[in-house]
DNA sequence: TATGAATGAGTATTCATTCAT
DNA sequence: TATGAATGAATACTCATTCAT
């Protein structure tokens, strides 16, 4: 019975492990910016050699592309939770918009891990091809809930993605504002200017 | 004879020699994106050492923060001659928010080169202090088209910024998306998304 | 009762175990060449973490020892068949010299084993002292037909020695050019240099 | 007039770092072998960083080729003034084979190097294909006088190369047997062995 | 007997920057 | 004004080996 539940163990504390070099990575990437996260500032973060990094992850990309998945994953569970305790599409619709905006509105670290997927050239770089499209499905899937909501108020296919693009496309540029502080150029309060984006987006649709 | 001339020369050709090397850091920039523009690579394209670039810009980074500069004073001049061709009030805060995107919008490594000021930490870094103070104060500048159109229309100061602030937001939302191609996964125009934001102001506000 | 049988058990498959470590480790070779023959590739490739070769050999030298000796031996095995089945001496001098060759030629990896031996500084390094007379010893071994059948056809002991010297010198000289393909720099063919080499020894000592 | 004389001697001086370097280069090859001269070691051999070193070559493979094609061309010239003062063709033939195994008999480091172009797979690796045929031609050269030597006395160009390729074979097979001091197993005199080979050839083509 | 995790030393190469000339 | 040479710190990644389990 002890060796039923002895690989049980080593496989969690190895789950641990690599949750624990995640976290460290969020942590300088939080700290020093992409650019001072290397795989020996994220090993040095975690108490490791940098190595010792690579029993589990096979490279540095991988590091930040689980961090990046593991992330996306995290808005996934925030913005479902609230929506579906929503009883109306209306409510519904509101609260996808407003969660997107929210969790990295209180996550900054989560909101540069997001935008390193905007950054480089045309092509997003860094991250391979099929990496690349998981994520992008994964960032689809936060979204979603704004068209189904959308979709129950009546909205067809094409003006239901039309709003997952608007509403990720103002959340993006405020959040880019309040993160580097230029908000503070323009008086603003992001939270408000979100708010009032979403309740315009309402009242568009005649949908209150 | 020569010798009187020579200063006044050499300090001709020490601006034109300044403007070949952001050129060629431009140039740069566009071709292998921001992570691959080494100061070497800079130095390479313009045909100089690494070493020379130092008697034209004390750091790599007031490279950067210069070729910004000079971009921001393009863009500028952009808005502002397209605006002033504008004869009423409702015209020019169109054109002025519209000009603002399509800059960038034909422009990539422009935004790839705007959005430098808005990766790292929470705060801004790689610039110096001051360095970012004027740099906000040159994208202020390029917005204020925006808000004296409003003012003209009848709104106050702060309706006035707060247009700012949205116009900004959503145009940079919709370019972050397109200039990744992320667009694609939403099936949408980003011009067609901007003309649309940019009405739905104008309607919002009762200015048509 | 299995307990019993169990440590004659673990002693067979111990050793088999052990050449199937080696077997993998000349295909590394052969596929890899020596210097991407890690410990790790080795290792891979017998499906096995590396540490677990430690179980087996004490160390990377060893493994390429104990594979260099299997090789000899395998030389040994096939010279000393060879030999045996000619009658004459004279033939017996030619068998001997020629499957020497013949073995390096049609067998490229164990030749950059053999070779392996012959690397390094001055001194021979990276194999141990005892170990590189155990190996001396082999090879003389595999050479000693040369002498035999010298001394039959009446050499003394020091032109016994002599001949198997020649004839390693030569075969080497021939392998290594024909091995890296330069021969073709000088248009020969390595098989019909060897036999002229070894019929000019024969008419040499008139033995034929 | 000293304006005219600086860039020559910077660039006298530049060489001369380069040729420290592969000096350096040389004796790290010599004490710790191939396995040991790594970019790290010849900088500190050389007292630089290794970063220093890429001012002067642009990669480590490239300072291997310098070296190497520096020991070919010594190897070269060794052999050319001994043959030239040579009157008759069937001495210069005996100074061409005896020079070339003499070169390397005596400068045990150089044999080192020139081994390293007969090292890995099938094909010489780790110097590029085109350096490799460079450096295939440099060694071919070296040892041409020795088939000018031949059709001197008579022979074709085949039996020329012939006798190019037995030569080098057997030098290099001595050698091999002599730097690894592997011939004391057969008690043998590296440099006697030559010499009666040099004088087999000659009585083996009635040159004498 | 075997593994997974870890280390410490090592690999070549790049970088921004400095400085004597 | 410009260069060539140099540095020191950094880059990701590999290696043979060890050790607790």
């Amino acid at each position: 019975m002890p060796q039923a539940i002895e690989p049980k163990r080593k496989k969690a504390t190895s789950a641990e492990k690599k949750r624990m070099i995640l976290d460290a990575a969020k942590r300088v990437f939080e700290e020093e910016g992409l650019e001072g996260s290397s795989l020996r500032s994220i090993a040095a973060e975690a108490g490791y050699t940098p190595a010792a990094l690579y029993f589990h992850f096979s490279s540095r990309e991988e590091i930040y592309a689980e961090l990046l998945s593991q992330s996306l994953h995290q808005l996934k569970d925030y913005i479902d939770q609230r929506v579906r305790k929503r009883e109306t599409a209306g409510e519904r619709f509101e609260e996808a918009a407003w969660s997107f905006f929210d969790f990295y509105n209180k996550n900054p670290e989560d909101l540069s891990l997001g935008l390193y997927l905007f950054r480089g050239g045309i092509e997003p770089q860094g991250v391979g091809r099929e990496r690349n499209q998981k994520l992008n499905q994964e960032l689809y899937d936060c979204l979603a809930p704004i068209a189904e909501a959308a979709e129950e108020l009546g909205a067809d296919k094409h003006l239901g993605q039309n709003l997952m693009a608007r509403i990720f496309a103002h959340s993006t540029g405020i959040l880019l504002l309040a993160h580097t502080k230029r908000i503070r150029l323009f008086e603003q309060d992001p939270e408000q200017m979100m708010r009032d984006y979403i309740e315009e987006q309402i009242k568009e649709q005649n949908w209150n």
